[in-house]
RNA sequence: CCCCUCGUAGCUUAAUGGAUAAAGCAGGACUCUUCUAAGGUCUUGAUGGGGGUUCGAUUCCCUCCGAGGGGACCA
């Protein structure tokens, strides 16, 4: 917010120059920092110092400027420092409290619509953790885009379609019954599909049976189609399950399968604008720089990229969307470049097509977590260890509350962990899975945020009526500090649209709350004989409490009064 | 063999080309007659190796070493 603001200033005087403007780490060099001086130095042949003494006093003459900074510091080697004023801050504390409940929300998407899809949960296997990286990353994203102001389609693009499907049936056909599978679907399928797996290293026959299942269920074989629809069922309703759990939701819920009816008209389409070509039999489409793309298979069955067109060609008919942001694992990198490079030779433009990519999930031995060994670790599991835990600390930190209120609390605990855990690292790097770090509710971690919205709270509930405090009483460094990290929220938010990531908030809402318990520890509000002071320090905890609660309601984190 | 990620403290991670590389965990020392100690304060400790571009490189380029992913009938 300032920080643009300052920007746009200094263009009015330096044109067509650049430079950064800054925040940087330590308060002792100041709050803004610009690092002109160096380049004009170079363009003007002369030096930093002079620069950066000129600038000085340019900015200092100006009234805008001295009204917002209350200092303006050149420093060697070449940078400016602006310190915001006193009576700056608590202007703009004032006009923040006021719009608290909509703070940090922009109309910069007004109009425009944006499908993100994730989730990408596979039919007949159970989700596991990578799965929840996809899913909370994706949520996240969509909840930043729906501050921002833009219409948020939220897909989930499902597995159900292709061999697997043939090969699961035909596995069950071996060696499956229904008795088992109603009993515990996801685990009996899964069962089956690694038996499948390990038994193809030495009959390779399977491979071909697996084949033919699917070729009848692409015919419509009314067996096959029976059972692809129970494997179907079962495993949308378990995938529900755990969405619930974690507060996930989605606008759409359609898969592969979904687009099997249009196959034909698809390839038809491709084929219409020339650039099909056959090649051993199957139909591909070469493409410049990239391996090419097979669309159609010899035997005339369609692929995964087939489906993913024909889905992109409906989204965009359908949604005209400015943006899709596919939330999808590292390894579909190549089948990306590819999908968005055959959008581009169809004559497609004017969406942004963009692949949020993800680092893996690796074991604790940070190796590779593999579904197909039955290695991954099953989300199911994962939730239900983190949130025994949370309960455990939670009754143990305090004794008195309700079984009710304990498990409520309990839960939005574990889980805010969970996802925050997952969500202050950055998303391209491969993660390992660690228990421990998981499991850990102190330091840089979700019950810590979580902690800091209760203890503020708590503060809120004891004070009772107030009347709106007057900022200026907060002259405290510690009060300063909250206040000015309080300016940086819309910042952070937009910034996770520019990044695709949600770290940065992460980031923004843990020091958000260090610096509001080192102000929490600092001073006693309560009781002070000052009750004007009173006022103003609850009205700076309460916009902290209310912008970290809608802060970790981005990330998907429930905040309670009492934890 | 080719392409893409990545390599930061004992461990897990931060850092739009900026200042003294930031945290958490683990280790050490303090801190609850006071609004939630899941806290706060202090402390030990790091950019894989070698070049280059730049006033300035964790960041960009080259090279070597190491890890992971991908590379036509899987998704």
């Amino acid at each position: 917010m300032i920080k643009r603001w300052l920007k746009n200033k200094i263009q009015e005087y330096y044109q067509d120059t650049a430079f950064d403007v800054l925040t940087p780490p330590d308060d002792k060099m100041g709050d803004y920092s610009i690092n002109l001086a160096f380049v004009l130095a170079k363009k003007n042949g002369t030096s930093p110092i002079e620069e950066g003494q000129k600038i000085v006093e340019k900015f200092k003459a100006d009234r805008e400027f001295s009204d917002r900074f209350g200092e303006i510091n050149f420093v060697n080697p070449g940078f400016v420092n602006l310190f915001l004023s006193e009576k700056f801050i608590q202007e703009q504390l004032t006009k923040v409290y006021k719009k608290r409940d909509s703070y940090g929300t922009s109309k910069i998407g007004e109009g425009k619509t944006v499908i993100i899809e994730y989730g990408g949960t596979n039919i007949a296997k159970p989700m596991h953790v990578g799965h929840l990286r996809s899913t909370i990353i994706g949520d996240g994203l969509a909840n930043v885009y729906e501050m921002l102001g833009y219409k948020v389609v939220r897909w989930n693009y499902i597995g159900d379609w292709g061999t697997q499907f043939g090969n699961l049936i035909a596995a069950y056909k071996l060696w499956g019954n229904e008795k088992e599978l109603k009993k515990k679907p996801i685990q009996t399928m899964l069962n089956l599909y690694v038996r499948f797996h390990d038994e193809l290293k030495n009959n390779p026959d399977l491979r071909s049976r697996g084949r033919e299942e699917l070729k009848k269920l692409e015919e419509g074989d009314a067996e096959d189609r029976k059972l692809w629809e129970m494997f179907r069922e079962y495993s949308l309703d378990e995938f529900d399950k755990i969405f619930q759990q974690l507060d996930i939701k989605f606008d759409i819920t359609k898969g592969e399968s979904g687009y099997e009816m249009v196959i034909g008209e698809t390839v038809e389409f491709i084929e219409q604008k020339g650039i099909l070509k056959k090649s051993e039999g199957a139909d591909i489409i070469e493409l410049e720089g990239l391996p090419p793309t097979l669309i159609r298979k010899s035997d005339g069955a369609s692929l995964y990229i087939t489906r993913d067109i024909a889905s992109l060609k409906e989204r965009i008919e359908e949604y005209k969307p400015e943006k899709i942001l596919y939330v999808v694992a590292n390894q579909q990198a190549l089948h990306f470049e590819q999908l968005f490079a055959v959008w581009r030779m169809l004559g497609f433009s004017g969406t942004d097509l963009i692949h949020v990519k993800f680092g893996m999930v690796l074991g604790e031995d940070g190796k590779k977590l593999a579904t197909r060994e039955g290695k991954g670790i099953p989300l199911q599991e994962l939730i239900d260890k983190i949130v025994a835990l949370a309960g455990k600390v939670v009754r143990e930190k305090n004794p008195k509350l309700s079984e009710k209120e304990a498990d409520e609390i309990s839960k939005a605990v574990g889980i805010g962990a969970l996802k925050y855990n997952d969500l202050k690292q950055h998303p391209r790097t491969d993660i390992a899975f660690d228990w421990s770090a998981m499991l850990d509710f102190s330091g840089n971690s979700g019950p810590y945020l979580q902690y800091t919205y209760a203890r503020l709270s708590s503060i809120l509930a004891k004070a009772g009526n107030r009347k709106a405090g007057n900022p200026a009483l907060l002259v405290e460094a510690e009060e300063q500090r909250v206040a000015k990290r309080l300016l940086e929220f819309p910042d952070s938010v937009e910034k996770c649209s520019e990044f695709y990531s949600l770290n940065g908030l992460a980031l923004y809402l843990y020091e958000l709350s260090n610096d509001a318990n080192r102000f929490y520890e600092s001073v006693r509000i309560l009781g002070d004989m000052n009750i004007e002071r009173i006022n103003a320090r609850l009205m700076l905890i309460e916009t902290v409490a209310v912008v970290l609660g809608r802060g970790l309601k981005i990330l998907g984190i429930g905040s309670l009064p009492r934890i």
